[in-house]
DNA sequence: CGCCGTTATCTCCGTCAGGACATAACGGAA
DNA sequence: TTCCGTTATGTCCTGACGGAGATAACGGCG
């Protein structure tokens, strides 16, 4: 029950100069994809929609084919979802994170230990 | 010209809530260890020596014991160097960093095909 | 002693990412 | 036609980050 979170990964893979994709582009595509909302999903990661939204328009950019479909009115009043390609950018990305833990767990580990964490007893 | 940099994989490993240590910071120490100046590794990353300062002053505070030594003055008119310490983070923040990128080649070239680098004929 | 280059601090300022807020468009449903 | 929730897009503002520059301390050396 040490309550610690645990060290943790994060990865940013850099495509071109200034256009990256990162934990933040990576949550939120997955909160896309499991609320079916921009502005749901920023809000559940406490961003603005503005900013949401301008995250969306860079990851549609970064790539040949859009990450995320959205569509305003209608039955549902509005949504996005992600796209084919929005699933497997996801997915490379959450294969890359699990790869890159497993791969470093003995450095991460000797490096845990010079903290300063001293266990407290 | 390309001049591409080919994708390029950087890691931030979080100790604690707010503490990292992340492509900066090593960069930082890797300066500091060949220059044997937190000035002159500041300068050449183009930094001010104040956030050069500051970051160092980070780093100590992070682990159990310093990683960087400094004194004023003196025979050399002062200077900076790595602890034993501050080595052996360097290191195991490159080995990570080795191991994170050869764990994710493959996932990365899939991701690179995706994208909008389409190589202009 | 006075010189020198670096560390160590401080204060002032410009920049800019991002939040808060406002507005409009959309299009099926009631 | 009105209602609704979402997308889409703008303006304004604040706060934090970090640079620029000044100042002082340090401590061997000549």
């Amino acid at each position: 029950m040490a309550g610690n979170d645990h060290p943790e990964l994060k990865l940013r893979l850099t495509l071109r100069g200034g256009e990256w994709l990162g934990p933040g582009k990576a949550d939120l595509l997955e909160g896309i994809a499991e609320t079916g909302s921009i502005s749901a999903a920023g809000k559940r990661m406490k961003m603005s929609y503005k900013r949401a939204w301008g995250l969306v328009e860079v990851l549609n950019g970064m790539f040949r084919e859009p990450l995320v479909t959205s569509s305003r009115g209608g039955a549902g009043h509005g949504g996005a979802e992600l796209t084919e390609t929005g699933h497997a950018v996801l997915r490379l990305y959450r294969q890359m994170q699990a790869n890159a833990v497993s791969a470093t767990e003995a450095e991460i580990a000797e490096l845990m230990q010079l903290t300063d964490i001293p266990d407290r007893k």
